[in-house]
RNA sequence: GGCGCCGUACCCAAGUGGCUAAGGGAGAGGUCUGCAAAACCUCGAUGCAGCGGUUCGAGUCCGCUCGGCGCCUCCA
């Protein structure tokens, strides 16, 4: 017997020593596209093991649209690949619930700002746990951190970055050198004024962003303001931001996550607040996902060409054929929605989804070489793309090979369950980042006997060779969404289009 | 006008200067099956919007042209 000096490791990723002992891969990692420096970057937290991370979150003001829910979905990918990779991960997603948005939304409905923003965060929460997304550690609401928000205007005030006109707060663009790096724009060549009625503005230089808004009459008249020393205001977007992911995750924090359409102003300005203050951040990482487009364009209630999570499912198309769409393009591409799209995210879960119930039908049997082999390609594989700046379509590629390599083997030499297990356990390992599998046994006990008895009642009449009666009982069951399959171990059925 | 992104098969969509341009859907033909479904096999890019350049080698790098999208302080 030898002693190997490096105890034998290299030996293990040959397929000499594929048998019994797992081969060990590399720790996974992650290679991040960071907006700031406009380099894929290997990511190192600020703290060993442990990971901040703040998103621009939801106005709540009206039905989430796909446009928002993308942005939601590509920080809940990166939060679950930051998991798989190990680390601790505290998410925070601000909840706009004071804006212009929302006040508007509560006039026009005639109900009061907080109902009309509890009602919407709900209808928003209720999106994020369909479309199968981690719940946040906190979403703080604007309405709830006026103290923050005031006590940081008060502070850029004093550092004369920030000034007071006619009862509003602007932050002074001009005393701040390093504005644009973000969005790499040059201040010098820019059409000021191009997208906006400079009239509607008393600031100094157009450039300037608010900080606080003098409250309208209509607003003060149903109680929508804050007192502060600048009289009766609300804070505006961009010091929302600023704000939050500073109380709840400090001067620092590892990455932010927005939506590309935002990095200008928004996050801009978010930086320059917190540069000002502290000379640095906020942020480590800036991570802005595309945008979804309709009818090839930005999808926006203004355009008018908004869809809701609610409008799809009222297709009766599911959220999971949702989440397949979103988590199927790279998310620094952007994704054009359509209904076609979602027939072809079916069609392609279907094929996962009856690989899952093959593969939890095998039966007995020991595990092969073979099936570790594939199954040890495919983890490999599947980090690797994870790894480059979150590829999940490259993943997604990976799972699909497997599933062609399995099925051949079922369709010819058969699988054991041991094999059948260790595919399942892998699927279950990469389903904590892509949540679109799903492990239903493949008979669940659907509940009315009368199915079964008709099941029963088809069998019996194949049996005696009647195939008319058969036909008549699968077309029976079909319009019960119920599908029947019939193979060489029994007859399957199982509901269509499952649930999520 | 400025800045940025994109153009890959019928549709969607990866692609890290270097094996035969992943993968999904649709389509065509075949195998299995009473039929169906599912699955499997085979066939679909001599070519990556166009032109030029760099290189031993370009979908990938550089330049120009065409087309699309986003942002340029409304909205989000």
């Amino acid at each position: 017997m030898t002693i190997l000096p490096d105890g034998g490791e290299r030996y293990l990723s040959t397929t000499l020593f594929r048998t019994s002992v797992p081969v060990s891969r590399p720790e996974p990692k992650l290679e991040i596209y960071d907006t700031l420096t406009k380099a894929q970057r290997l990511f190192q937290p600020l703290i060993p093991g442990k990971v901040s991370m703040y998103s621009c979150g939801p106005t709540v003001d009206a039905e989430p649209t796909l446009g928002l829910l993308r942005r939601v979905v590509a920080a809940d990918l990166l939060r679950r690949y930051l998991e798989y990779c190990g680390f601790e991960v505290k998410h925070v997603m601000n909840v706009t619930d004071l804006d212009d948005n929302t006040i508007q939304a509560s006039i026009a409905q005639g109900i009061s700002l907080k109902a009309l923003t509890d009602r919407y965060t709900a209808e928003f929460m209720e999106c994020l746990d369909k479309l199968a997304v981690k719940r946040a550690w906190k979403y703080p609401r604007t309405s709830e951190h006026i103290d923050e928000m005031a006590a940081l205007t008060r502070n850029l005030i004093d550092k004369k970055y920030a000034y007071e006109r006619l009862r509003s707060v602007y932050f002074d663009i001009g005393k701040f050198q390093k504005y644009g790096a973000l969005s790499g724009l040059d201040f010098s060549k820019i059409k000021v004024g191009a997208t906006v009625d400079l009239d509607e503005y008393d600031k100094d230089d157009p450039r300037d962003f608010t900080l606080f808004k003098r409250a309208t009459l209509a607003e003060m008249s149903r109680d929508i303001f804050c007192e502060t020393e600048w009289g009766n205001v609300r804070p505006s977007w961009h010091v929302q931001c600023a704000a939050m992911s500073m109380r709840y995750l400090g001067e620092e924090f590892d990455i932010h996550t927005a939506g590309s359409d935002i990095i200008f102003p928004h996050n801009e300005n978010e930086i320059a607040q917190c540069e000002v203050l502290h000379g640095k951040g906020p942020a480590r990482y800036w991570v802005h996902s595309e945008l979804v487009l309709a009818g090839g364009k930005k999808m926006s209630r203004s355009a008018g060409n908004a869809v809701t999570l609610k409008e799809i499912l009222g297709l009766g198309f599911t959220a999971r054929e949702v989440r397949y769409i979103l988590i199927s393009t790279h998310y620094r591409q952007p994704v054009a929605y359509s209904e076609d799209r979602l027939k072809v995210s079916r069609a392609a879960l279907k094929r996962i989804d009856t690989f899952v119930d093959k593969l939890q039908r095998c039966s007995s049997g020991r595990a092969t070489d073979f099936t570790r082999g594939l199954v040890e390609e495919m983890l490999n594989s599947f980090e690797g793309a994870m790894e480059a700046d979150l590829n999940l379509p490259m993943a997604l590629g990976a799972v699909f090979i497997l599933i062609r390599k399995i099925n051949q083997q079922l369709a010819t030499e058969g699988f054991s369950k041991d094999d059948a297990s260790l595919v399942l356990n892998a699927l279950v390992k990469i389903n904590s980042v892509l949540a679109i599998f799903e492990f239903n046994p493949v008979n669940p006990e659907i509940e009315d006997p009368d199915i079964e008895t008709l099941v029963r009642r088809r069998e019996e009449a194949r049996e005696r060779k009647d195939y008319e009666e058969a036909d008549r009982i699968r077309e029976h069951l079909r319009s019960r969404n119920i599908t029947i399959e019939d193979t060489p171990y029994g007859t399957f059925y199982w509901v269509e289009n499952r649930k999520i």
